[in-house]
DNA sequence: TTGTATGCGTTATCAC
DNA sequence: GTGATAACGCATACAA
């Protein structure tokens, strides 16, 4: 368990009987040195186990190739077995492989989480932020942006301090309200998603439009995107409209949690009650009933928000705003 | 959009009157600094908004203040609704929160993204890591040991090469197998996990053990712990033993797809089939029937890998091996 | 093509 | 209590 005293490139350097400066030229890939003595360098570093230090690297270079992806969530939350973010980190992750940058995921929980975040971005720690998400008007994408430091967010910032990519909320859940109208369903309800987040906003906005248009009174209750929080809203619903005939949830986990409330009152579904998600997460398809739902393409969000980044990072144009497609995805539930 | 000359010490110093180091204790805490002193320099931390270069710190004080979870799989399998990987998250998260230190989370899932991970940990960006979860033989537990950084694994890593935390797999799956064998079943399948993961392995072996102690064949169909993967497994032992009575899944998403294909199949559960999973993820309420399941206390594994390795970063005694206990939790599939 | 010298922004070891 | 000053390990402009 000797904490050997790791070789730095000094050590090479002596070993192959070169100067530091074309140890360096060979890890780094510089052509410009005779073949004989790459071979030899490269012997040396196999030998020694030699690893760039990446803090020297980068206190010289000042770039770390490394990208952060924030969560500013708990991290019970976060991964609640909600596929939102799991989605979206796949996406993210899948675009920085293609340019050789490493992910670093970071959690933004607590108010200390959220400290500590700000001093790694803010420190240079990393090239770039992505944020997953933003509860409130967060002012760490704004600060970061007039520290220089190119951010990115899922969905709009409410101080549109940084270029965001977001989905077509609206657009998706009219097309599933509108849905419902033509099935002739009466009674539409929704469980809204948590109202300081622009998806539980903009959601919401779309189902009372959709059915003001219609001449529908609205019947909401609210919910935070989780199983649990579905499952007791729609007991509320039930409790307030009990001739409900419909209800759009905010969240397919919302949905998941309103199915089971459902077969407990003994409501059939999609016969007595029609139920629509928002999401099309994996398990939509395994539910029972399987789940009728508004599909958002989570992972492009990622992959959009990173390419978006890595341009503004390297100083390419860039788009203030991306906008993806949603699509209804139609199953039994509805 | 400037990229604002982001202030230093030294900027620091100057505005303030004092020295670079003068600055330093003031930044780090020293309280050996007269009190209108450490006033000065913090108004002019403020108004220049300076911010530690943290490669700097990290150069001089060989530490980094963050350690790494890696995630051996593509993005994909980690967060595909298993709740296995979040619920450690969660753990880790919690505990490092409580040492103030930063989490960094890596996918190796691409031989790529190993080579980059592999960089990252031996390029002494992280004070210490974190494997959740081994395929096969990985080299890289066995690699950082040797390079002096602390390093723990969830699951015994093949190689013995670092310490390790676990849970009581066989105890879990004997006491799930040893209730459908009370319950009067008599052919009893089971759909095990991937074969090159320690949780697969222990577990298949827990249920051939039982099995035979009692006398009965083992009757196996391999998954890779995902909800399709069982589905399928469930239509090959269908297929193979039309006459079975009872399923022990080696994880709740497996189990979750054998309910949808014993639906599909007519087979009531568990009045024609018991089933039982393992993990006793949040979604194991929700199937239809409610899943029985092995409980394993997903979250404590990640804490106390984290306090495990804490204590090996900080130099003090620690423990090679951590089991922790499972749990047969009793619901309505079996 | 290769080596020398310098600087990146901190912390830490000294004197004062 | 405070200020010089020397590392820390690397990349690079410049010289040879």
């Amino acid at each position: 368990m000797t904490t050997a005293q790791r070789p730095t490139l000094e050590a090479v350097a002596r070993r192959a009987g070169v100067s530091r400066a074309t140890v360096s030229r060979v890890v780094n890939g510089s052509t410009t040195v005779a073949e004989e003595i790459q071979e030899a360098v490269r012997r040396a570093v196999a030998e020694l186990g030699y690893v760039p230090n990446l803090a020297a690297r980068t206190l010289v270079t000042q770039r770390t190739d490394s990208i952060a992806l924030i969560m500013p969530e708990a991290a019970t939350r976060v991964f609640s077995d909600d596929q939102v973010f799991p989605g979206i980190i796949q996406g993210v992750s899948q675009e920085l492989e293609a340019a050789d940058k490493q992910l670093v995921l970071m959690l933004a929980g607590s108010a200390a989480g959220h400290d500590r975040v700000e001093r790694y971005t803010l420190g240079r720690h990393v090239d770039g932020v992505l944020f997953a998400s933003l509860h409130g008007a967060d002012p760490l994408p704004g600060t970061l942006a007039r520290a220089g430091i190119p951010a990115v967010c899922s969905g709009r910032p409410l101080d549109d301090s940084v270029p965001y990519v977001d989905v077509d909320h609206l657009g998706g859940v009219s097309r599933a309200v509108a849905y419902l109208l033509d099935a002739g369903r009466q009674r539409i309800a929704t469980i809204a998603g948590p109202q300081d987040m622009v998806a539980g906003i903009e959601r919401l906005a779309g189902y009372r439009d959709t059915l003001a248009a219609a001449g529908h009174p609205p019947l909401v209750a609210v919910g935070d995107f989780t199983r649990e929080s579905g499952a007791a809203a729609m007991r509320q619903l039930l409790d307030r409209h009990p001739d409900l005939d419909a209800v759009f949830a905010a969240s397919d986990l919302m949905a998941h949690g309103a199915l089971r409330t459902l077969r407990e009152a003994g409501r059939r579904v999609p016969d007595d009650v029609a139920v629509i998600g928002f999401d099309d997460i994996e398990m939509a398809a395994y539910t029972d009933p399987p789940l009728t739902t508004v599909r958002q393409p989570i992972k492009e969000i990622g992959r959009e928000m990173t390419r978006l980044l890595l341009r503004m990072a390297t100083g390419q144009p860039f788009e203030q705003t991306v906008i993806l497609p949603t699509e209804l995805v139609i199953r039994e539930s509805a």
